[in-house]
DNA sequence: GCCAACGTTGGC
DNA sequence: GCCAACGTTGGC
């Protein structure tokens, strides 16, 4: 199993609308980087729901139930993919940006390397530190 | 294949 | 609103 984390911009689409609707399809990725780790995505991963541009923190836990598929929303043959997520938990205390770059765990992050890479994978160790910052884990 | 110009993302 | 970082495009 693998853990990953997917960015949203709340004003676009926020946790809230996600926990709403329970499941949804993640669409909408056009950036080659991003798109091969959607399509390494496993049934059953896990992945860190984080607020971009506003918000700036980790709000949830999502889990992806369906592999990797045609984008419904452009022509077939530019390639593009979507995966259907459904939300899983919300974080009793979301972990901010600012916490994530304070922690010496955490120092190495994806989300802190590659700022804008929409996508991107988590290290279990990391996955781990994330939880228990946000409260769903000991 | 290089690189300048341009567009987008995202933090501040 | 600004700007750094990064990705993409297009001329050569």
């Amino acid at each position: 199993m693998a853990y990953w984390l997917i960015k949203s911009e709340p004003f676009k689409y926020s946790w809230e609308q996600f926990e709403e609707e329970g499941t949804t399809f993640w669409d909408g990725v056009r950036n080659y980087a991003a798109r091969l780790h959607l399509r390494a995505m496993k049934k059953g991963d896990e992945a860190l729901f984080y607020h971009s541009n506003e918000g700036l923190e980790v709000v949830g836990v999502a889990q992806v139930v369906r592999e990797a598929y045609p984008d419904p929303t452009v022509p077939e043959e530019e390639g593009w993919v979507a995966v259907d997520v459904r939300a899983k938990k919300r974080m009793p205390m979301p972990v901010s940006l600012k916490k994530i770059k304070g922690d010496p765990m955490l120092r190495e992050m994806a989300l802190l390397k590659q700022s804008r890479l929409s996508v991107q994978p988590v290290r279990e160790e990391e996955w781990t530190r994330i939880l228990q910052l946000g409260g769903l884990k000991k």
